[in-house]
DNA sequence: TAGATTGTTAATCGATTAACAATC
DNA sequence: TAGATTGTTAATCGATTAACAATC
């Protein structure tokens, strides 16, 4: 079980909000010893810096009384509670618009995930490249897997079971998901959905409600 | 202010379910009279039968003592609760692979959604395409937002400033983000953050601290 | 030191859940 | 009618917030 300091698993909106704080401070510290109080970045987070705190605390927290807290080592610590301190590694499924999107997206480098590959059904057996990315055929997967040390399996394919299949024969048990069907875990495998639509629809609401 | 038939807002954390119940009906219910039990749509979406039942509550119910819910009323139910039992209109701002993936998504059309068209800074002033959407270029923009009745935004762009800008300009005020980059909304402006980092990292916690 | 801002607690607030009455 | 499953309530549980002690 994950756990944190005070061996309490801390729940999924105190970890989606740690990701936030972690990808606001990328974009909006600067400079050399760049410091950032909890109400400054709590107001960009658009939350009360109280939560901020709170969320900190059940890490131990992140900076000394007095004193605003260092971005650069702040950043750091963040990027320690999600493990990411060592690189992780992923391999996209399906060289589609989907994996297009991931591999030019700056973020991931900067939290220290790093795309290793894209297996496709129709890729070649030998030096293909998808968007500037090694395009991995079937027959070259179980290799490529153990070889680069892949720990997840990003699904990118409108009909995502055949990849689910393939990839959990290559060993893989930990997905996300970004196809829009829902995938049902076979037992021992970990799926983590990404359904745009469940961030659409309610700004949709508000929109049409208001 | 958007209410329910309570006269209370719903809590995002409700309405981000109610999205995800529609989403798998889409997928899931099937045949001429299809019907779901509370019980079997809250297995598929790994949640207590009660949680749905209360989720749907807020709404004043969609089923019948005794039955399980039509899954077809269901459907529709869920899509007037967020306004779209009327079409809602899209444009996409940035020829990217963003672009194309919601261009491609199936989900889209099947919540009455639809995405008239593609801007882009390059893009000539006739007639051209990006993945068989129509592609618009910024001298045409406020006409075919007029015509087109275009209600969102949606910024497919990594560098997403400009594009929110000319938007703007043209007269839109609710936006999708997908870029990775925060955008801070300018008043009167509303701005739905959609973050896939928000969605990896907790599932990387899990997998790096268990 | 005085000032600033964090860490920490406990009260408040809201979401989830179980239980069962309602009813088709 | 009996059975099934919903609608609804109230208790429980967990998350958010304000307040302030701690301390650099």
């Amino acid at each position: 079980m994950p756990k944190n300091i005070f061996n309490i698993t801390p729940s999924p909106l105190t970890l989606r909000r740690l990701a936030k704080y972690l990808c606001l401070l990328n974009q909006f510290s600067q400079g050399e010893n760049p410091e950032i109080s909890s109400a400054k970045l709590a107001k960009i987070a658009n939350i009360k810096p109280s939560q901020l705190r709170q969320d900190f605390h059940y890490f131990g927290g992140f900076g000394k009384p007095g004193h605003p807290y260092d971005a650069n080592l702040l950043k750091e610590e963040l990027l320690k509670v999600f493990g990411l301190e060592k690189p992780l590694h992923l391999l996209l499924a399906g060289a589609t618009p989907w994996a297009a999107t991931l591999i030019q997206c700056p973020s991931l480098p900067s939290l220290n995930v790093h795309i290793k590959g894209v297996v496709d059904f129709t890729a070649g057996t030998i030096d293909d490249e998808f968007s500037n990315c090694p395009l991995i055929s079937t027959s070259n997967l179980a290799e490529f897997i153990e070889r680069n040390q892949i720990s997840v399996g990003v699904i990118c394919a409108n009909e995502p079971e055949t990849y689910l299949r393939l990839l959990i024969e290559k060993g893989l048990t930990v997905f996300w998901n970004l196809s829009p069907k829902h995938l049902i875990p076979p037992l021992g495998i970990r799926i983590q959905q990404e359904s745009l639509m469940c961030g659409l629809l309610p700004m949709v609401y508000e929109l049409r409600k208001s």
